[in-house]
RNA sequence: GCCGGCGUAGCUCAGUGGUAGAGCAGCUGAUUCGUAAUCAGCAGGUCGGUGGUUCAAUCCCACUCGCCGGCUCCA
């Protein structure tokens, strides 16, 4: 199996070649050198210990030589690639998903291997085992993975025909390796790296040695289709995460927990904010109280702000009749999210997925002149969609919620325009709620779509143009877009750095043809209005749902659900706390009064745990010098306050909607 | 939808082929208390649902509903 190595690369391999690090120091080098020489002979005090190095702009394993550097420069370029970075991550993330492969095919010589990359946050495995892994299982592997990294073995890049890594990996009966070599095209080399007795097909690179992985855990598995496809066998995925040092591991593990901290669907129980019930059905969602109160804050801060911005408001029903979904296209394009037609009266109606055709009908309720436009119908529209089972997740996934919809209706020319705009009102939405960081796509034509190639090729050269005018970079996402236009999509970042798809702005060229809406233009002939789409915080419920977990459930003053509680020390001061609470309560806030006859440090530990932002407590002191004991939630003492003064720093704190 | 795990009191969870327990919450009483849990008593469950095996099922089996982790998909 090792390859041979050609008389002329020996020959090549014996001559000298000039390394440039970073700093400039040049070195000479035979070509046959290892990349490892490379580094200990420069000695260049790099400050993390180095897991692969950039050889002319390419990464490559220390375990290569020079020689099998791209470009043949002289000098050549190096530079070293840490686990700092993305790509030192991924390298050392990799060589970990071998080492779990290799413990796996040494524990389970049956099972077959499919694929195994370095993802964010760590790394995956596929297997084909014939039966799911235990967590007994996964806890053999590990002590197994030890053991490889104890044994130091080197990782060794081999290069093969394309021809006899087939026959290698079907003398292995690595079917699904066979599989992904048979497609490479006809001359490729291909590479596999050999980690003591393991063989594995990888176009590399990896760490010099199975030592060099110092920390790492396997955290779940769970079933994935090979190659992604429902079509395909099932096979067994395990989850795992490798870091440089024990420390690291464990403040990832300790992240992960805090993620569990914050997860909504606790929160949402433990604050009583919403429930989903198998009584009412899967993603379908029931708001509490609190949690009512805290989307009509939402809301209402939604609505001023869309007043301000010059939209409209409308309404629309939850149901409609089919045709008009015929008309739309809905029917053709996005029937597999839509629920079954209810029949009345012998006409089918069917429960809405989107509101757009409601207002495109009320655009059509009148003859529109050019001077109208653009036009801005805004709804918090509520949409039914269908949404397999097993995809649903809390509030970040259901199957009724309600968008902050709006349909803009605008002449050609207004689309840039328009777009600013819808970005400006975006970036201010989302900065209110504490996200001031987020990814940016473009979306481009999918494989099923409707519309001419032309007019989507003029809705996305807008959609990019305000984007660079706002100087926000963004990402092109190819044929991504949904079926009636190109979209930009804005994935938030929460506090722990999570990103979540929030805002989406769609242009459509095709619901105004399919309608045959048109304008009056100045020539006094009818023209055909361009239609944009956009929800800026998406669906409410995902919104809320990432709220809770960006707030951990400590929601801002301006949005608790109970922004105090004023909590006596004893009985004797329940006629001082009745006239405070009522005091604050007439100045506008949202107060609860404790008056169990419970000890202060219950009531506090209960406000605590209610996450309420303020605690007014009141004892013998406070009542003699007609004050206010204030507590924060954080456990910061405020100290004593009159009232006014209190009212004065909570409507600070309300009107700026500190976050 | 698919693979796997799970479903026991309002919540978090023990448990067993002979019809169930704890802590918190709830209720009652006592305690009048100064910045994250006062004490005691009481009450609370057709063990997700349906069917089957069995003298006997919460436990075993089948189906079904839901939840969780993934795959795929999306606001």
């Amino acid at each position: 199996m090792t390859p041979q190595k050609s008389v002329k690369e020996t020959a090549a391999s014996l001559q000298e070649v000039t390394v440039r690090f970073p700093d400039g120091t040049e070195l000479r080098f035979a070509k046959g050198a290892l990349l490892s020489e490379l580094l200990t002979r420069a000695n260049p005090r790099w400050a993390e210990p180095t897991v692969a190095l950039k050889v002319n702009g390419t990464v490559m394993g220390l375990g290569q030589r020079l020689l099998e550097a791209p470009g043949g420069t002289d000098p050549v370029l190096i530079e070293p690639i840490f686990f700092s970075s993305p790509e030192g991550q991924e390298v050392y993330r990799h060589s970990s998903a071998h080492i779990m492969a290799q413990a796996v095919k040494e524990l389970y010589p049956n099972a077959k291997l499919a694929i195994g990359p370095p993802i964010e946050d760590g790394f995956y495995y596929d297997f084909d085992l014939g039966r799911p892994f235990t967590p007994e299982d996964l806890e053999k592997i590990e002590r197994k993975m030890k053991e490889i990294i104890a044994s130091r073995y080197p990782f060794e890049r081999k290069a093969l025909s394309k021809k006899d890594a087939i026959r290698f990996f079907e003398e292995k009966d690595e079917r699904y390796k066979v599989e992904l070599i048979r497609e490479l095209p006809e001359d490729e080399i291909v590479t596999v790296y050999e980690q003591g007795p393991f063989t594995d097909l990888c176009r590399g690179p990896h760490v010099v040695s199975t030592q060099q992985i110092a920390a790492f855990k396997l955290l779940t598995a769970a079933g994935a289709y090979w190659r992604g496809d429902e079509r395909n066998p099932m096979l067994q995925r395990i989850y795992g995460t490798s870091f440089p040092t024990q420390e690291a591991l464990e403040a990832h593990l300790k992240r992960l927990e805090e993620i569990k901290r914050r997860d909504h669907r606790r929160l949402g129980k433990d604050l009583d904010l919403y429930n989903m019930i198998d009584e009412i059905g899967p993603g379908l969602v029931i708001w509490h109280p609190k949690g009512a109160l805290i989307r009509k804050l939402i809301e209402d801060f939604w609505r001023e702000q869309h007043l301000r911005h010059g939209y409209d408001f409308v309404y629309s029903p939850h149901i409609a009749r089919l045709d008009l979904w015929k008309q739309s296209g809905h029917l053709d394009f996005y029937r597999e999210n839509m629920y079954a037609p209810i029949s009345i009266e012998g006409i089918e109606y069917e429960l809405k997925p989107m509101n757009c055709p409601f207002h495109i009908m009320i655009y059509k309720s009148h003859l529109r002149s050019y001077r109208d436009l653009p036009l801005r119908f805004a709804e918090l529209g509520t949409v039914y969609r269908y949404e397999r089972s097993g995809v649903l997740h809390g509030l970040m996934r259901v199957r009724g919620f309600t968008q902050d919809d709006a349909h803009l209706f605008c002449r050609p020319d207004q689309i840039e325009q328009e777009i600013l705009k819808v970005l400006d009102l975006t970036v201010f939405t989302l900065k209110t709620f504490g996200f001031d960081e987020y990814e940016i796509y473009v979306s481009t034509r999918p494989e099923k779509a409707v519309g001419s190639a032309e007019n989507w090729e003029r809705a996305t050269a807008a959609l990019e143009a305000a984007l660079r005018t706002k100087n926000m970079a963004y990402r092109i996402d190819p044929g991504e877009g949904v079926f009636y236009g190109p979209k930009i999509d804005l994935k938030i970042k929460d506090v722990l750095g999570r990103s979540w798809q929030c805002t989406t702005v769609q242009v459509d060229f095709n619901l105004p043809e399919r309608f045959h809406l048109s304008y009056i233009g100045e020539d006094g002939k009818e023209h055909q209005p361009i239609m944009i789409h956009r929800a800026l915080m998406g669906s409410i419920e995902r919104f809320f749902g990432v709220l809770i977990e960006h707030y951990a459930g400590a929601f801002p003053l301006w949005l608790a659900p109970v922004q105090m509680k004023v909590m006596p020390i004893t009985d004797r001061q329940h006629a001082y706390a009745h006239d405070v609470a009522e005091a604050l309560t007439a100045a506008g806030f949202r107060v609860e009064t404790d008056a169990r006859n419970e000890k202060i440090g219950l009531k506090i530990r209960e406000a605590e745990m209610a996450k309420t932002p303020y605690m007014v407590i009141l004892g013998a002191r406070e009542v003699q010098g007609r004050k206010l004991s204030v507590r924060k939630r954080s456990g910061e003492n405020v100290g004593e306050l009159e009232i006014p003064s209190f009212i004065e720093r909570l409507n600070n704190e309300v009107s700026n909607k500190s976050v």
